[in-house]
DNA sequence: TCAAAAGTGTTTAAAGTACACCCATGA
DNA sequence: TCATGGGTGTACTTTAAACACTTTTGA
């Protein structure tokens, strides 16, 4: 069959945003790149597309060589591509953002990246476009989670409502009324309370909640307005 | 320097959803392709990215040279890179999506395309995965238009609010009441009303409005609930 | 017994929704 | 003069926001 000649063909690389949060802070999971050029840089984990795999396949592989984590909440971002961002050689890249429970995170023992969490308000120089991969990434989240219930893909399978509230505050930089914020998550009805209590954090303990996750896959693209004032967050 | 050996290059395509209203209905524009494979059977408009080019810009160049238009509203959808989705070539195609006055559209005398509108609801089976990058995109066009005033895109200059009103009833197929409407609308003080009417559309005839621009610029990011239940829609 | 965090209810304000009549005009 | 579409206001309901005290328990 005809092929489309004379066309340029470029190289192709997924790269994934990982975000956690450790009960205080956001954070994002970074690498020190093995290749050349910036060899042991700072960097965003990523991986150039494969023959037989999509793009989508490449973010799954990489993070899960990294992590060793699958069935993680990975979504497209956006494709950055100026044609001398990266200056080796023309590369498109396509960023993915992951949310993962920060304890989950074991590194493989047959890495072959060094990887550590930084604070994301806090995190070193990164090579290329990374670092602005990871504002539109950060912009995309608070937008994201502004009306959808996301964020619960950060923590752990049980959590309670003061931690949860610690993250949506920590997310949007504000501070929220617990009363108001309960009943607003409580309404959505996607959490279960369980009969035990987290007694780590407090001496009288808070209960333990789950994701109902059969709720929380039929109502996923339900639009609540979890956070005054959204207008602040764009995508 | 150091290249990226044995690493695989990949054809790179950006393709357009061209969305249009011409006061009834929304109208999606296709061009018959012109390049073997499939040279004749209507498709989305596209072309390779080129060297010297980003992704935006492959989208707008395309995009102007079937039009005529600059400065059109065009947003990145997502990726489409299915190893096998072009049967020719592995293709990984970004999906663009442009709101545009049907208007102006003028199609160029030296065009290589075959271009019509097409009623959103009736177009004809498109090549590849053409059909699915639409789905997509009247999706994200749904999601976005209940949040952020973008529907204006698709009018003139100078519109009416009953105009208005019946591209969102079209956008979202609902009936909406005019009372709630124009104050909702009007709530956001991005519409200027000038002291002309349109007397094409009824007797007594209806305002004229126009974008404040500046407004429109500054509030671009807003966040309005313009549309009931907005549950219904998502990306 | 007290310090520290958890849990809970009510009142008020704002936003959204439902609804019906008069107006201007050309045919 | 009448048929057609344009324009406007009000009452009601729902939702969001502000706010303070009691409970539990380990140290």
């Amino acid at each position: 069959m005809t092929k489309y000649n004379h066309q340029t063909k470029i190289l192709i690389a997924a790269d994934c945003i990982i975000f956690g949060f450790d009960g205080r802070q956001l954070k994002l999971l970074l690498v020190q790149r093995a290749l050349e050029p910036e060899a042991g840089k700072w960097s965003l984990v990523g991986g150039f597309v494969q023959p037989e795999e999509s793009l989508g396949q490449a973010a799954s592989r990489v993070l899960h060589k990294l992590t060793g984590l699958s069935d993680v909440y990975l979504e497209e971002l956006s494709t950055f591509s100026e044609p001398t961002r990266d200056p080796v050689e023309r590369t498109v890249s396509v960023a993915y953002f992951a949310l993962i429970d920060i304890n989950k995170y074991k590194q493989q023992i047959t890495t072959d990246y060094h990887a550590e969490w930084f604070d994301l308000n806090k995190f070193p120089k990164l090579i290329f476009d990374h670092q602005e991969m990871v504002e539109k990434a950060k912009a995309r989240l608070r937008y994201k989670a502004a009306f959808h219930p996301i964020l619960f893909e950060l923590l752990p399978a049980k959590f309670t409502l003061p931690q949860l509230q610690s993250l949506y505050e920590e997310v949007y930089n504000i501070e929220m009324d617990k009363r108001n914020f309960s009943r607003k998550i409580l309404s959505m009805h996607l959490l279960e309370k369980l009969d035990e209590k987290d007694k780590e954090n407090s001496k009288k303990g808070a209960w333990f909640y789950k994701l109902n996750k059969k709720k929380y896959k039929a109502n996923f693209h339900s639009v609540a307005t979890i956070i005054p004032n959204p207008d602040i967050y764009y995508s």
